[in-house]
DNA sequence: GTCTATAGGATGATAGAC
DNA sequence: GTCTATCATCCTATAGAC
């Protein structure tokens, strides 16, 4: 019951899910990656369900933590959006497994860590909802419906990780500043 | 073997598949949805198999057809951005269940229905990158990596799907309007 | 900490009666 | 066209030897 050895599982098990989705990946399948046998497996984890949940919740406090920052830190709203797609970028780049399984895998997660990563979830938005709302009183954002503009930003921001491999030789704060320019001021 | 009640298991299918992923759904869960027992499908459809193919590939020839369309059309580049925008929202409105499985257990497709579905996706990407790339070089899009701006938007509309019950009061061509725009000219 | 063996259940699919 | 019965296979997880 080694924590290190825990954590080598969590990890080679994320890259199998990133790949083929929690329900195609088996025991077997994690073990056979890591040159052991499944029932191995159980000397470190209580079950595949503590798999998906390490690997998920870690990233969800992740952002948790990093929006709660930004939400109290003393920046105009445009400002705050502006660190918003930093800061996905930073955590896409260091846990693009981790965000694949959060984004397609979590509803696969059973119980309190269900709930909890839904909250967590619910928290973002309307963090990132007030953010916008925000700005457009304040003139700062062009008044057009706020979700339409959470949505488009967050959806481009969460799908990030598809795009890891391809940045490859793209430095991350060229990546960054396009994606600001391209997301505040759009292409025209 | 009734080509109509075969649309009907399909379309149940794609109404499970899009909540719990194709590889969560069981044969038995999808008769259960028809009031009917699992081994009674099989006179309709060959397997599982062919359920997600159909599924995806109904789909995945709308959007092939409608981008056909476009790239062959007398717009400017700008032009062409916001029709595919818009025939974006127009097929999710439509099949919304569709793209949530062509999104996420496209990679589950097996022999030639997989090898034709990665075809026309990247036929797709390849049409909308050489839209954005005469862009820039007309000088109509403002001259950024032309791939960050590809990712962005086609990011936005491929997860519009999770957006379809939200919009729900929403106006199609309000949506449509608003979209545009956001991608187009940013929010600031 | 890893192994073999196996329990106990779900899964996709087929055979054959009605 | 639907059913019951069933097969062969896979799955998660446990027990107990080394």
């Amino acid at each position: 019951m080694n924590a290190t050895r825990k954590k080598e599982i969590v990890k080679i098990a994320a890259s199998l899910i990133k790949e083929k989705g929690y329900n195609a990946v088996s025991m077997r399948d994690i073990a056979q990656a890591m040159n052991i046998k499944a029932a191995s497996l159980y000397n470190h984890i209580s079950g595949k369900q503590e798999i998906l949940s390490s690997l998920i919740i870690e990233v969800a406090e992740k952002f948790t933590e990093e929006m709660n920052t930004i939400a109290s830190e003393n920046l105009s709203p445009l400002q705050k959006i502006e660190r918003v797609i930093e800061i996905h970028i930073d955590i896409t780049v260091n846990y693009s497994e981790n965000i694949a399984t959060l984004n397609n895998d979590w509803m696969h997660l059973e119980g309190s860590a269900l709930k909890r990563v839904v909250k967590m979830r619910e928290d973002y938005e309307e963090n990132f909802r007030k953010i916008i709302k925000k700005g457009i009183s304040e003139g700062e954002i062009k008044s057009k419906h706020p979700e339409v503009i959470l949505f488009s930003i967050l959806s481009t921001l969460r799908t990030l990780y598809l795009w890891n491999e391809k940045r490859g030789k793209m430095d991350v704060n060229v990546l960054k500043k396009d994606m600001v320019a391209v997301l505040l001021k759009g292409i025209v």
